[in-house]
RNA sequence: GGGAGUUUAGCUCAGCUGGUUCAGAGCAUCUGCCUUACAAGCAGAGGGUCACUGGUUCGAACCCAGUAACUCCCA
């Protein structure tokens, strides 16, 4: 038998994924225990296994498998959403490669390709998430596509349209001109972007018209009258304005109240307003209006009834409105008006300027401002249940600070716009009479029944006369019933499967979708179930790479989570994220960050190695006993750190409470303390001991590593497993007792080995040459016990319980027990002078920091009792340990 | 422009209700070790004016006020 002296993740991870798989350990149905449940943030159908992903699954895989070992009925239900825009776009270049339009296919046609491409592409990113170790119930994988939560959004729509909260309006919307449909403001990333800021004059009409002179484009022209200046980042618009407003107050204009203005170019007149909105010492202080293409612009046309001149097509070309460069698409006609502005003297000047511009989440177009008749859903009266729920704390977001941004979000919250010009996604179940009315019905029949009920009855309607609404539903429309509808919650609101895991217990997500999606399944779930979806949202931070740049594909600055897992282990990798991760803070990542998770399994691996190594001689005693008790104790410690910092979802740190637990206390002391000298047999106590001591620390290491963990606790080692036997669900090791005065102990035990190797270090003694020790103990502690065990760590031959100090030895201190080592080479007593008189100035300044306190009146009469005899205690041990100290100096005569 | 948050060691972060000379962890660095479990390792060590300025207090990394820098959200 050989064990590799490294860890090889591979065939383990492929092993062990299969064997959970094959054995159902994954799966879940209702039963009599508590139910632990996840769903999962649907990623995008389209996605590839990103970063984010990353983090986000393996805090839900720690979570779940951590539930399933504390014997719950943990459920983590698995699936994707269908992402219109982002799917659309693929399915149309995937067309355009075969050389087909979507406008020369029919609906149906089209649907039959996405749905084709979904198939083949769809299950991409779930296989990669089975990778990373991911604990999902498979068999439970949704899609929002599909038909029975098809459904679930359609019966939604109706329901909120009977109640009054689905209405259609105009409104100027994010268009995109790419994707050809309009987005939600939280699609849409805004950027500071480098750009210019064009002064354009326009000729005052009321005046008598002048002609333009070659030498007019100087800066006097402002002050000449016959013409006004605007500034704009968008000329290609002029042909949309519909006024020219000023602010009344602007004593610079005064001459043009009531004045008209004349566009360039096209020479159309238009009105100069007057409204306070302008602000004077923006650009010149005169503003083009232009209401169809500029959501300011749009309600400042309201107010003062202006017409609205759309120039633009939905793929952003200009159209016949323009009257010029009709057709040309909204940059290219930016860039030659310019040049018919500059050529006809109206173009001033040009200025750098930087502004925010808003781009297509999914496209990266850049946004259009576009009015457009769209659906929306009201959202005041679902947002106070929500709100409420959070406030009150029936729901918990972690970290804390994001309940003010939600608050904030939801006491301000603007009316949903859940229309789509797509085709793929939920059509909308709208239906069109020939006059333009419409009903809302699920089919093509009860929508007929309901239009022969409408009062202004169309004779000899038919069925076929109505028409369903083009446009789709937003995406998180069908997103915002995840939590009910995965468990058919909407098809069969009482059936096992919801009454039993709903709600949910924690949602891990972005904040980024605190609003887009965790507030909306809030307000879904009070809606539709009457009690919110989950009870804890875990907020990730955003991963960044390590100079803190959010990692993208387009900076090229994201490793591919693959890449890493071939390199490092899934384990490793899981493990790397979680060290970098704060709850709710950014993390800066870094690859480093996975080669310590994957040194971490390794060391488990390692010190596997050496127990697995040991042969046993069952006539030997323990000598072990107290590094056996000692270890169970730290053991159970450290088991409650663990718990707290997972009480409190502070995984990185339940993460590196276990780390410490396994690394140093098992590994580095407590393995050391017991490890027979080489090819010597152990005890058979010890052993058995040690053996239950690995099998509790592969649990508490599985929800973080499972795959190496799984692998070890099939071993021999730990006797015949059978079949159902796994680590992944074993129970987790309760709370046992813990002996504090033991724990004490060792620690001061340790400070005695730790004191010895620096003398050993110091010396340049070699950690084979065995050294002898003797102690003069004065704090009332007794070695005796420990003696064996500082022998072994220590590399001690004798350790003597002496009554008098001894000439030169190395000497150390710990409490107020004297140490020394004799060494047969000669100390040099200088250095070991001042090392002394070091010690003595530290203890002096500290003692007298501690009687300033207690010589302070207002210290004695203002704190606490028991603060005022830990200072007392304090100023006893320093007073103890200088005068020995001071002892130990005339000793060496310095 | 409004709001929120952050600022502690070279890096990433802990530090609960103010009370050990309180400044801590992991990584990285440095020194010495190929000590047969592990060099993906072992044993040690060095690193900080707790962003800045003031205040409250017997006592401040922690509470208060102001300043600066960065980040995010909203407009």
């Amino acid at each position: 038998m050989s064990i590799p002296k490294t860890y090889l993740p591979k065939e383990t991870e492929e092993k062990w994924y299969s064997y959970w798989l094959k054995h159902d350990f994954f799966k879940s149905v209702p039963d009599e225990r508590e139910p632990y449940t996840i769903v999962i943030p649907p990623p995008n159908v389209t996605g590839v296994l990103h970063m984010g992903h990353m983090l986000n699954n393996t805090i839900q895989d720690v979570l779940v498998r951590r539930a399933r070992m504390k014997g719950k009925n943990a459920c983590w239900v698995p699936g994707t959403d269908h992402a219109s825009i982002a799917t659309e776009a693929k399915v149309v270049a995937m067309l355009k490669e075969k050389g087909i339009t979507k406008k020369d296919i029919s609906r149906p046609e089209f649907m039959a390709y996405a749905w084709e491409w979904r198939e083949k592409y769809g299950g991409i990113i779930l296989e990669q998430l089975k990778k990373l170790g991911a604990s999902c119930d498979w068999d439970r994988t949704r899609f929002t596509m599909e038909d029975d939560l098809s459904d679930a959004v359609f019966d939604t729509f109706i329901h909120l349209h009977k109640k009054g909260l689905i209405y259609r309006g105009i409104r100027m919307v994010n268009w995109d001109p790419v994707g050809k449909t309009g987005v939600s403001d939280e699609e849409v990333i805004r950027k500071e972007v480098n750009q210019k800021l064009y002064y354009i004059r326009y000729k005052v009409s009321s005046l008598k018209s002048q002609v333009l002179s070659q030498d007019s484009t100087s800066d006097s022209g402002l002050r000449t009258s016959d013409f006004l200046t605007i500034a704009t980042t968008r000329p290609e618009t002029i042909m949309a304005d519909t006024a020219i407003c000023i602010n009344p107050n602007d004593a610079r204009y005064f001459n043009l109240h009531g004045k008209k203005a004349i566009i360039p170019l096209i020479n159309r007149e238009i009105p100069i307003i007057l409204d306070e909105y302008v602000s004077m010492d923006f650009g010149t202080g005169c503003l083009k209006v232009t209401p169809a293409h500029d959501l300011n612009d749009y309600e400042l046309g309201q107010k003062h009834n202006l017409p609205i001149i759309d120039i633009l097509n939905d793929d952003g070309t200009l159209n016949d409105n323009a009257k010029i460069l009709v057709g040309e698409d909204r940059f290219v006609a930016r860039k030659k008006i310019v040049v018919l502005l500059e050529t006809d003297g109206y173009l001033e000047k040009v200025e750098d300027y930087k502004s925010q511009i808003g781009f297509s989440e999914r496209t990266d177009a850049v946004i259009e401002p576009k009015l457009s008749m769209q659906w929306f859903c009201k959202m005041d009266e679902l947002a106070k249940p929500a709100l409420d729920s959070v406030l009150k704390g029936d729901i918990k977001l972690i970290p804390e600070k994001y309940i003010n941004t939600y608050r904030y979000w939801m006491e301000n919250i603007r009316d949903w716009c859940i229309s789509r010009q797509l085709w793929w996604g939920q059509q909308i179940p709208a239906w069109y009479l020939p006059d333009g009315q419409y009903v809302v019905a699920k089919t093509r029949e009860e929508a007929f029944a309901q239009a022969k009920d409408l009062k202004s009855q169309i004779s000899n309607l038919k069925s076929q006369d109505l028409v369903q609404e083009e446009d789709v539903l937003d995406t998180w429309f069908s997103s915002w019933l995840w939590p009910i509808s995965v468990f058919d919650g909407f098809k069969d609101p009482n059936n096992d499967d919801i009454n039993y895991y709903y709600p949910t217990n924690d949602l891990v997500t972005a904040p980024e979708i605190l609003f887009l999606w965790v507030a909306r399944m809030i307000m879904a779930g009070h809606e539709f179930r009457g009690e919110a979806p989950f009870k804890n949202v875990y907020l990730t931070g955003i991963v960044r790479d390590k100079l803190g740049r959010k990692m993208s594909k387009s900076l090229g600055n994201s490793p591919d989570p693959l890449d890493l897992i071939e390199k490092f282990g899934a384990d490793g990798v899981r493990v790397g994220m979680l060290l970098c991760s704060p709850a709710g803070n950014d993390l800066m990542f870094d690859e480093s960050y996975c080669e310590q998770g994957r040194n971490f399994a390794n060391k488990v691996w390692n010190a596997f190695r050496l127990v697995k190594g040991w042969e046993v001689d069952k006539s030997l005693k323990n000598n072990n006993q107290v590094a056996v008790d000692w270890f169970e104790s730290r053991f159970n410690e450290g088991l409650n750190q663990i718990e707290e910092n997972f009480a409190q979802y502070r995984i990185s740190e339940a993460l590196m409470a276990t780390y410490k637990l396994v690394w140093d206390d098992f590994c580095a002391w407590y393995l050391e303390m017991i490890k027979p000298a080489y090819q010597q047999p152990i005890d058979s106590g010890t052993h058995s001991a040690t053996i239950a001591f690995f099998e509790n620390i592969l649990k508490i290491l599985h929800p973080f590593m499972p795959f190496i963990s799984e692998d070890l606790w099939h071993d021999d080692l730990f006797g015949e497993r059978a079949e159902y036997d796994c680590c992944i669900v074993a129970q987790l090791p309760t709370n046992g007792q813990i002996n504090a005065q033991l724990l004490a102990e060792v620690e001061t035990v340790k400070q005695i080995v730790t004191q010895i190797r620096n003398i050993r270090n110091s010396k340049q003694i070699p950690p084979k040459e065995k050294l002898s020790l003797s102690v003069k103990e004065n704090s009332g502690t007794s070695y005796i016990k420990y003696k064996p065990m500082i022998a072994t760590l220590g590399n001690i031959s004798a350790i003597d319980v002496v009554q008098d100090k001894i000439a030169g030895a190395m000497s150390f201190l710990v409490t107020t027990d004297e140490f020394y080592v004799p060494l047969d080479r000669s100390i040099d007593p200088l250095a070991e002078c001042s090392r002394l008189q070091k010690e003595k100035e530290y203890l002096t300044g500290f003692l007298r920091s501690v009687n300033s306190k207690l010589g302070n009146e207002r210290f004695m009469s203002g704190a606490k009792p028991e603060i005022i005899a830990v200072e007392l205690k304090k100023k006893a041990d320093a007073e103890a340990k200088l005068k020995i100290l001071e002892e130990n100096l005339s000793t060496l005569a310095c």
